[in-house]
DNA sequence: ATTAGGG
DNA sequence: CCCTAAT
């Protein structure tokens, strides 16, 4: 009985023990991936490069002093985690056991069953990873982040270590001892500021980030990255503008640094977006040099910057790659779509589609064949543009049906207008001039003068209630300046520019006439022009050219 | 409301 | 095309 008790007791206790032990390496895995996991985002914030270490090719000697000392504390640690995380698993007595022997069992056992199990030895208890050799580093490294390195530059190994220990940005380059997941200061063992928070911080986060798609891919991992170049071979500041530099001291007063306490902010959406959206300006380089700006015109203009950005689907986030601290992640970018007015208009815009259709077809009377053309053009625009919109197209054209057709100029009038009011930047709905529009603007402004753009519109563009005087302005001002440029490239001969068939080029009968108008009426002062001298003109011109059209 | 001009 | 100042 006894006997047996006693057996019983021992295998108990070295099941337990192995439950323990494989146990402690769950937790470090745990830990270790929601290091790794939160490390993408609160990586974001400073990057600190301090001073190069003179000596990092010392050896190791014995840097696995403290382990035992820690091994109190790494109890404590285990058994809180534990706790939270597996109700079935815990007790306490299983716990404290095994721990107190990491050192001479746990980590034979776990780097020894299988070999794709990082050493995390390495990383227990008090590191100084200035003593660590290459292999070392990169064994850390890989007990770090879970995977291989081959990087051999020490101080990028180190650093990233760090890093990825502490949860932290605010790593020196050197000179620091990592003890339970803290950084402290090699000689005054003066802990870190805030870096004790910075655990819970992150295994919190970690619920909240961990759907985030981030995998540190090896090539932006490589210290030959961007980001390693531009901080450690220029000293750091000069060209980092992605995030500000508060601290080149790493152990600056605890004050201080407890006041300038954004770095240890959390990860929130709006956290990323902001960083995504300076890292945007500064790779793009645009700094919208105002200086050619007159000066009133310099107060800001909230336009909108065209981006082209694809809607997220619903509950897939997209991701875009990103370096950040050295690490190619993968960032969320839900937030940096259609950050700006929402497109309000294109239910007008669609609204007015129909109508072109119908109105084109019922002003097709008195057309010539080019304007045939257009209209097929229009046609097809028609068809192709709402392909977006399918379900509120229905309920529009269900609309204007029940309008009626004599309305559907008022309709449109209503639509087109309707945007305008509404705070929105509604950009109207491009349409390309068709031949017959330049040459009835052409003939309007022959006719009436350039400058008369309200009585052009009235009496040569009543059938295009789209264009309006202002339209009429600037595609006058544009054949303009086609006169300008156009003619004489093609007096010239090759024109440079590629044929491109879908692009009708403005004929250059046309273009003659527009320029002869503007220099005439530009001369004579707003008289206006006889229309059969530019009918002449026209004809010359189509003689003496390309004889096309 | 139109027009001119810059963006 | 958009926006705004000037008329």
């Amino acid at each position: 009985m006894k006997k047996s008790d006693l057996e019983d007791g021992s295998s108990k206790l070295k099941t337990t023990e192995l439950q323990a032990q494989k146990l402690g390496a769950d937790l470090e895995e745990n830990r270790l991936q929601s290091l790794d996991d939160s490390l993408c985002p609160l990586s974001l914030c400073t990057v600190v490069h301090g001073q190069q270490p003179d000596k990092f090719l010392i050896e190791q000697g014995d840097n696995n002093i403290a382990q035992q000392d820690n091994a109190s504390t790494e109890t404590t640690k285990s058994a809180v985690l534990n706790d939270s995380c597996n109700a079935e698993k815990d007790k306490a007595d299983v716990c404290s056991r095994p721990v107190d022997d990491t050192s001479t069992e746990t980590e034979p056992s776990v780097s020894g069953v299988n070999s794709s199990v990082p050493d995390f030895s390495i990383l227990r208890g008090e590191v100084c990873l200035d003593d660590l050799t290459l292999r070392e580093l990169q064994e850390a490294f890989r007990a770090t982040f879970g995977r291989q390195t081959t990087v051999k530059d020490k101080i990028w190994l180190k650093r990233r270590i760090t890093m990825g220990l502490t949860n932290s940005c605010d790593v020196p380059s050197s000179g620091c001892v990592v003890k339970d997941y803290k950084i402290f200061g090699k000689d005054a063992k003066q802990e870190m500021p805030n870096t004790d928070e910075i655990p819970k911080i992150g295994f919190q986060a970690t619920s909240l980030v961990r759907d985030q798609v981030i995998y540190p891919g090896n090539e932006g991992d490589s210290p030959s990255s961007s980001y390693y170049h531009s901080e450690d071979q220029q000293g750091s500041s000069k060209r980092f503008k992605r995030v500000p530099i508060h601290n080149d001291e790493p152990q600056g007063n605890l004050l201080t640094d407890q006041s300038t306490n954004k770095r240890t902010r959390k990860p929130t959406k709006r956290y990323i977006e902001e960083l995504s959206d300076i890292e945007t300006h500064d790779s793009t380089g645009k700094l919208s040099s105002p200086a050619k700006k007159t000066t009133h015109e310099v107060l800001l203009k909230p336009r909108v910057a065209p981006f082209h950005e694809v809607e997220c689907p619903g509950t897939i986030y997209p991701t875009r790659k990103d370096t950040l601290g050295g690490f190619s992640v993968h960032v969320p970018y839900v937030s940096r779509t259609r950050r700006g007015r929402p497109r309000k208009d294109f239910i007008s815009f669609v609204d007015r589609e129909p109508f072109v259709v119908h109105n084109e077809v019922q002003t097709a009377v008195g057309m010539t064949l080019a304007k045939e053309r257009e209209e097929g053009n229009h046609v097809r625009k028609a068809s192709k543009v709402p392909l977006t919109v399918n379900s509120d197209r229905g309920h529009i054209e269900a609309v204007d049906r029940k309008e009626g057709v004599q309305d559907q100029q008022a309709n449109v009038c209503n639509a087109a207008s309707k945007p305008k009011t509404k705070q929105g930047l509604t950009r109207k709905h491009h349409r390309a001039w068709t031949l017959c529009e330049v040459m009835k603007l052409v003939d309007g402004v022959a006719l009436y003068g350039a400058g008369k753009w309200s009585e052009i519109r009235k009496l040569s563009f009543s059938s295009y209630s789209y264009r309006t005087s202002v339209d009429l302005k600037d595609k006058w001002r544009n054949l303009i300046r086609a006169t300008q440029t156009q003619l004489p490239a093609q007096k010239d001969g090759v024109c440079p520019r590629k044929i491109n068939p879908s692009i009708v080029p403005i004929p250059p009968s046309i273009l003659l006439r527009v320029k002869e108008l503007n220099e005439l009426q530009s001369q004579g002062g707003g008289f206006t022009a006889p229309v059969k001298f530019s009918g002449q003109n026209n004809n010359v011109v189509q003689g003496k050219g390309s004889g096309f059209l």
